[in-house]
Parts: structure tokens; sequence; C-alpha cells
DNA sequence: CCTTGAGCTTTACGTTACGTCAAGGTGTAA
DNA sequence: TTACACCTTGACGTAACGTAAAGCTCAAGG
């Protein structure tokens, strides 16, 4: 019986591709080659082949293969016996890489579970109370105590969603905020798409929006050291500026 | 601090190529190029590092990891389960290769002990056995009881090695032969070549070779079914016929 | 006889995460 | 100035094929 490529394919259930790469690598050369280039095969190739598929399932690399099929049975033990530590080896790596996985999908639920829970709450404790030490004053002394006091009950009252919300808008704030910095111009529409944003950002926290209010954050964000560096150091050099320029620029039409 | 290649490379335990390779990819580009397009790492990008070289230890693709860095922290916990089940698989599928590696050493252990010892006396007492079913008959009449004994006690007092040579002999004999009939000339080179060869292989068995009953003996390859048989599904239709043609031609030499 | 579609060929690039030259520029200490 | 370590880009190699692309061959149907 002989074989076209496809033909011995389908019978040994590989690829063509396989076949033409086996002879490639005189693996498994076809028995001939016929007038038009086809390679034939004849029963003897199919009986090989099935060796190396045989060793193939083994795991064994072509080039082992090739040695073990060639050399007439001459250290077959000791080749496979070297696989099988080669494999053990790499199954112990597997584990630990297995574990350590596990670990760091249980601290990563363990974060979760804690933002789902009591620590959500703990947080907006926490971040409420840091805001007060860090802007509190100057807050409070620009746009009175009133709209800080508000700002904070507002934390208090959102549900995790609401939270979670105006969350990934900042974050959609800086993002944006980083690419529009190379454009180099605040008036440009992505510019002021931010300062749109970050209006919506802001009246999750105040109770009431004003042009007047939002161009005199804007400023502070540029006047104080630790709003520009938080900026700066998300976005890149400059980006407090560029994005109080484009909010003044927003606050103007 | 400022690190240049081998510093950083040093300092986290990697190659230099690997930061070429990491900046190549944007996985992590330096903080800047100096003049002389040297790169130059910051603080940030020692952190970042880290984070990859973390993730990289968890079997993690570096595409994977460009991902999970760069989105901020959307799908983290997912994308780790994911990786867990993959992990799973693998570990599944290299236990499957174990137990397979070893059911094969097993075995060819077996074979080697069974073969080094008793399984090789009791393997030629089958075959002596299974001749005598066979073709005791048909030749004891033909040749004599004389010829068959001997041939028996050949067998038996063969070492390993003689046994391997003959085996191997006659394996190659049906190589040949199996190429020979394409050339469909039971007169040709090849095919007398292969005749010389069964003649050495048939030396092995008889205390004395005679043209006439090497030719007798080929003759009833075809006469004889169940020799028929053996050549034509080991070589090919029409081998035991070819067989006899060249050994016929090859004993009127 | 011609067309069509399936099957064949070779050539060559893509895959993953770098290792390893090779050729040439840079920084610094003796 | 020279030596020597370090930097750059470019390119090939890795394992075992997958996947086009471009062109030739075969068998069957109109």
């Amino acid at each position: 019986m002989e074989y076209t490529v496809q033909k011995l394919a389908q019978l040994a259930g590989v690829s063509g591709r396989t076949l033409r790469y086996y002879d490639e690598i005189d693996l498994l050369k076809p028995a001939r080659v016929n007038s038009s280039g086809y390679r034939i095969y004849g029963q003897e190739e199919v009986n090989k082949l099935q060796h190396i598929l045989f060793y193939r399932e083994l795991g064994l690399g072509l080039e082992t293969i090739q040695k073990l099929i060639s050399t007439p049975d001459f250290n077959r033990y000791e080749t496979l016996k070297e696989h099988h530590t080669q494999l053990l080896r790499k199954r112990a790596h597997l584990d630990k890489l297995i574990e350590n996985v596990e670990k760091t999908m249980d601290s990563e639920k363990g974060r979760i579970t804690m933002t789902d829970k009591e620590k959500f709450e703990g947080f907006k404790d926490k971040m409420i109370e840091e805001n007060e030490k860090k802007y509190g004053e100057e807050i409070r002394e620009k746009y009175g105590a009133d709209i800080i006091n508000r700002s904070n009950q507002k934390l208090k009252g959102m549900s995790q969603e609401e939270y979670q919300k105006v969350e990934s808008l900042s974050q959609a704030i800086l993002t944006k905020l980083e690419k529009a910095i190379e454009t180099g111009d605040p008036a440009s529409d992505e510019a002021q798409e931010i300062a749109e944003m970050h209006k919506q950002w802001l009246m999750y926290w105040w109770h009431a929006y004003s042009k007047e209010a939002h161009a005199g954050l804007a400023q502070m964000y540029v006047d104080d050291d630790r709003f520009m560096k938080y900026y700066d150091t998300k976005c890149g050099k400059g980006a407090a500026e560029f994005l109080r320029d484009a909010i003044v620029i927003y606050t103007r039409k």
C-alpha cells in the first residue's frame, strides 16, 4: 500500500506539514518521490511513523526520537530514564508555580473581600481623615467649611457601586490626561473632554458646581505642591499645569 | 538613583538582554535615554520591574503581564484564575506523560531482563515449537528429519549475539526485498544480492548448503500459503514469487 | 477538450523570551 | 593615549510546526 502525504497524514492523525517537516529534518523520509515530486510513503514508513508518534506521545524531542529509532535499540532505557527525571523536575516546578499562583489568588481575593465588607467602610473613613489632614485646611479656607463637610458626608453615604464609579472616573481622567499632554494643547478637544470629566467628578463631591470654584480648584492643583506632585507623577511632568489650563479654558467657554 | 542597563540588571537579577527586550516590546521603557543613547532607569522603573518579575515568577507570559500592569488592576483575579486552570491542565498532562513513560520504562526493563535471561531461552524454545508446528512436517518430508533437527539444535545452541545477527540479517532481507520488487527484475543485481543474503541466512540454520535445497525452499515459499502470506504482507504483493525467482536464478548461475 | 477543485510542491515568515555573536561607539582610570 | 569595561543596534538561532503565497498536478464532470 502506498500513501501520499495527505493519506498518510489522515491515517496517522497528523498534519501534512508535520510529514514534510519530518522529511526536512530527515526524521522520516518518504519511500520515494514520484515524477511530479510527490512524496510517496510505503508500509515501512507507516510503521516508522507509528514508532515516532509513540515516542512523541511520551514527550520526547524529535532529535532524541531520531537517535532512538536510528540507533538499534541502544540506550532506550537510559534515555527514557533521563526523560523521566526531566519530567519530574518539570512537574516539581509546575507544583511550585501552582502553589504561588494560589497564594497570590488568595491574597487578591482577601483584598477584594476586605474591600467588599468592612474594609470598604474603614477605607472611606481613613480617606476622609487623610483628606482632612492633607487638604482640609486649604479647602476650608478657600471654599468654606461647608463644602468639605458635605463632601465628607457624601463619601460616607456612598455605596460601593457609587464609589467605584467615581474611582473609575478619576482613573479615566488620569489616563486621558496622560495622552492629552502629548498634544500640548489645553484647548484641544481631548483636553476639554477631560475638563468636562473633571467637572463630572467634582459634582460627585460638591453639592453645587460653579465655574469659579472649579477654576479655583484647578489653580490649586498647581499652587499646592502635593496636588502638583500627585498629577505629575501619575501623568508626567507638567500634568497639573496642563490640567489647570484645560479647566480654565473650559470654565470660560 | 539612576541605573544603567547592567546596574539594573544586576540589581534585579536578570540579563541586560532581557531589559533591552522589555524595552523593545514596550513592557518596560527606560525613564530616559542619555545623549549617547544609553538607557537610564529610575526608581519607578525599578518598582515596575519588580512587578513584572513577580508575575513572571508565576509563569505568566509577558503579554499578559503587560496587560496586568498597564490596565488599572481590573481583572487581575480573573487572569490569575485562568492561568491557574491552565497550569492545572499542564500538570495533568505532565502526569499522564510521566505515567506513560514509567509504563514504557517498565516494559523496556522487563524486555531487557527477560531477553537477557530466561526469556531468551524461552523464546528460542517457543520458536522451535512454533516452527515445528508450522513447517516441521513439510520440511521434514522434503528434506528429511535430519535437517530440521540440526536446525533446532543450532537455534538452542546459539548465543544471543548470534541470534541477533541472524535476526538482523533476515530483517535486512525483507527490507531489501521490498525495494527490489519495484524494479520487477529478479535477475537484477539487487535481487541477486538478496538471494545471496538468503543463502547466508540459510547457512545459519542448515548444516550444509546445496543449490537444489535452496531452490526447493524458495519454491516452497510460493507453494505454501503460510510462507507466501508472510512475505507478501511484509513486503507487498508478489514478494514470495519474486524471491523464488531471484533464488532460482541465483542457484543456476 | 477544458475547466474546476482538491491536493501537491517549495519558500518563507511567525511563534516565545531571550542567548549569543558582531561591529562599532562611549566612559573612565592609569 | 591606551586599555578595558560597558553601551548601542542588528541579526540569527531556538522547537515544532501553522499558515499563507505562488505555482504545478490529478481526477472528474460538462
